[in-house]
DNA sequence: ATGTATGCAAAGTATTTGCACAATC
DNA sequence: GATTGTGCAAATACTTTGCATACAT
């Protein structure tokens, strides 16, 4: 991934920064909080501000290029996307599909997180039912309890 | 599960709130966050404080008896643990194994707020490595890096 | 009666926002 | 030079905490 291509490609100005930000991000293996790069950055010499931290992290998610979430502490890790992996869930009812990214990214940093264990794959099925279908069984199911 | 039961074999007093929040979150389907509990709490005409409720929370999640994720908004969400389920993690390498929870049912909460699937089962494979192994196989890969 | 739980108000913490100045294109 | 980005300080939102009072055992 070249950063400065990445960041024109996007229509982004190339600044100090988000360049920094950027090469931080690529070169860990596991998440990070906003502090946490701010610090690392101060250690490259480079003096960000948070709000500047935060507010580039919020761009790159935003052009889906950075991934965010919460492990439980109340406070954002962020981790670059690596692959743009997907997941199709069917409906076991109507069958309709829809799809929707990998959550695996975050349990793996939670597993990481809780046991030291680095996933290097992981397999998963899912079933179930969409909302419509959940719905209509709950309607029987306390129409039949009335019903009885 | 019988409310007044399970306060007592933890050592716990039975109050109106905590007979309340464990009623509410007994009930419903999904996770939900603590200004919601009080709020289905003063439907059922029972005033709580909202730190009595982030108490109660804290107290059941210690317990093990509840579950608190952060999907991603800040926020967090409690669900009671249904099973106890848990995996089994084997090192690829040293062949040691570690235990952990299923993390499953935060991931089953996501989906079903991205997408509104419910998930009736999962089945999940993971394949991994120990801290240990893992920063043995780094510093290899380094030195041999350097060596060659 | 004693220890525990609750309400209230105040504090805490990560994140967001408004605005003036600075940097990029 | 116009537009976009940054730093700073203040605001926000959820959660936590200290303390006096109330309640369960």
């Amino acid at each position: 991934m070249n950063i400065q291509l990445l960041l024109r490609q996007n229509g982004l100005k190339i600044t100090k920064p988000r360049e920094t930000i950027l090469a931080i991000l690529r070169e860990a293996d596991h998440g990070m909080d906003a502090e946490w790069i701010r610090e690392q950055a101060v250690l490259r010499g480079i003096y960000i501000n948070l709000s500047t931290v935060y507010r580039t992290l919020d761009l790159l998610e935003e052009l889906n290029i950075l991934e965010k979430f919460d492990l439980g502490d109340h406070r954002y890790n962020y981790v670059l996307k690596k692959d743009h992996h997907r997941h199709t869930l069917t409906c076991e009812i109507c069958h309709k599909s829809v799809d929707m990214d990998c959550p695996m990214t975050k349990i793996e940093e939670l597993i990481n997180r809780e046991t030291g264990f680095s996933i290097k794959e992981h397999h998963l099925e899912l079933k179930g039912v969409c909302r419509e279908c959940a719905q209509k069984k709950e309607r029987n199911a306390s129409s039949q309890k009335k019903g009885a």
